[in-house]
DNA sequence: TCTGGGGTCCTTAATCTA
DNA sequence: TCTGTAGATTAAGGACCC
């Protein structure tokens, strides 16, 4: 099962301001500024509103909405409610973002009766518990369930049975599947293929060596409808950045390198709290026209200082060859972390194995190595 | 025309190294 | 010891997702 919350952050908002009540709110960047909708509730949606367009797009087609900035902490929070519901359904929760989960609920049948009323019970727990609405879908794998839920927005049930799988996905545009965006989606289109059901036409021969041999295996599966369907635990973080567009481009060299201190000290920040340790320092440096570049360096020792991570990413900065230009974007991150690191990203792995090692030992220390059937040797 | 911020993953090419 | 190469590692760019 996918569960998907609608219009998460406008709803948030809506929820903490009932004055907000069947206006059309946008959360997003600032009118007037650069950036884009984060999320906009369904009255600005008739307005055509969507995310990730322009804000300045935005408060001409919708001027008397009303825009609000992102508030991430109380998001966060609500989220953390929203997954203690799914757990009251299944205890296999998998967050998959701050608005969207995968359940596993298979085999509770006979506890909650069939998937509709599955469905149905996790949509209640979730509106009990935070006063919001989403929408779910239910499939026998990850892509069938998520397509699903989004197949009836908002406050949708859409249930997909293995033996109705490839009825449902065939009459939907390739967009739909993942991976395929602007640019697949373009090609896909010059060979003619729009729905899913074009799609099937083409054997997997055909699209690997149309589409490359990753691309075409991936979507002769998506195209028949198979996917994973094992829904558990998600690895830790792989990198951490904080990233700026400027109101205007910026050719003060100082104003850079200002905004590159205080980027470096939170990402230290963040790295610091989480225990890691990173090799590798990435800059990114945006520029008239959205020319986008990076500039990379893997160190020696593996850090989460700040000004360890500044003094690498400044250096990165004065020797890109853009130094000069003006900048609309400068940004700042780490990755790549030490070995040492990797237990840290799983904790209760790592605790587990621990405790494990102590039992080992106990057990030695009382009746000798020799109960386990080979010579123990000191840890 | 205008395109945020936080991420992941893939591709390619150049080097390094077992 | 020399040589050729498969496989890592590093770096840069880009597509895509929420």
């Amino acid at each position: 099962m996918h569960v998907d919350m609608d219009a998460f952050f406008a709803a948030i908002e809506q929820l903490d301001d009932p004055s907000l009540d069947g206006k059309p709110v946008i959360v997003g960047a600032k009118p007037g500024g650069r950036g884009v909708v984060s999320t906009c509730n369904y009255e600005a949606r008739r307005f055509g509103l969507h995310s990730a367009m322009p804000i300045s797009q935005a408060s001409k087609r919708c001027p008397h909405g009303v825009y609000l900035r992102p508030r991430m902490k109380r998001y966060a929070a609500v989220s953390k409610e929203v997954m203690a519901a799914l757990s009251t359904i299944s205890p296999v929760v998998e967050p998959v973002s701050v608005d969207e989960a995968f359940v596993d609920v298979t085999g509770l049948g006979a506890l909650f009766g069939n998937p509709p009323a599955i469905g149905e019970r996790t949509k209640k727990a979730v509106l009990e518990r935070t006063g919001l609405g989403c929408s779910v879908g239910i499939g026998p794998n990850r892509l069938v369930a998520k397509i699903a839920s989004d197949h009836d927005k908002p406050d949708g049930l859409t249930i997909v049975n293995a033996d109705e799988v490839d009825a449902f996905l065939a009459p939907l545009p390739v967009s739909t599947l993942r991976g395929v965006g602007r640019v697949l989606g373009k090609k896909l289109a010059a060979a003619g293929v729009r729905t899913v059901a074009d799609l099937r036409q083409w054997d997997r021969r055909k699209l690997s060596k149309r589409f490359g041999a990753n691309t075409g295996a991936m979507l002769h599966r998506q195209a028949r409808g198979k996917g994973s369907d094992a829904i558990g635990h998600r690895e830790g973080r792989k990198s951490i950045s904080k990233e700026t567009t400027f109101d205007r481009d910026v050719s003060d060299t100082e104003k850079i390198r200002e905004t590159l201190r205080s980027q470096s000290a939170k990402v230290g920040r963040s790295a610091r709290r989480k225990g890691l340790h990173g090799r590798c320092i990435q800059i990114k440096i945006r520029l008239k026209g959205f020319e986008t570049h990076t500039r990379s360096r893997t160190i020696r020792e593996a850090t989460n200082g700040d000004d360890e991570i500044f003094k690498t990413g400044w250096e990165l900065f004065k020797t890109s060859g853009f130094a000069s230009k003006p900048i609309r974007l400068i940004g700042i991150g780490i990755s790549d972390w030490s070995s040492d690191n990797q237990l840290e990203l799983f904790p209760r792995e790592h605790k587990k194995i621990d405790d494990l090692l102590d039992t080992r030992d106990r057990i030695v220390e009382r009746f000798g190595a020799d109960v386990f059937g080979f010579k123990h040797k000191k840890k």
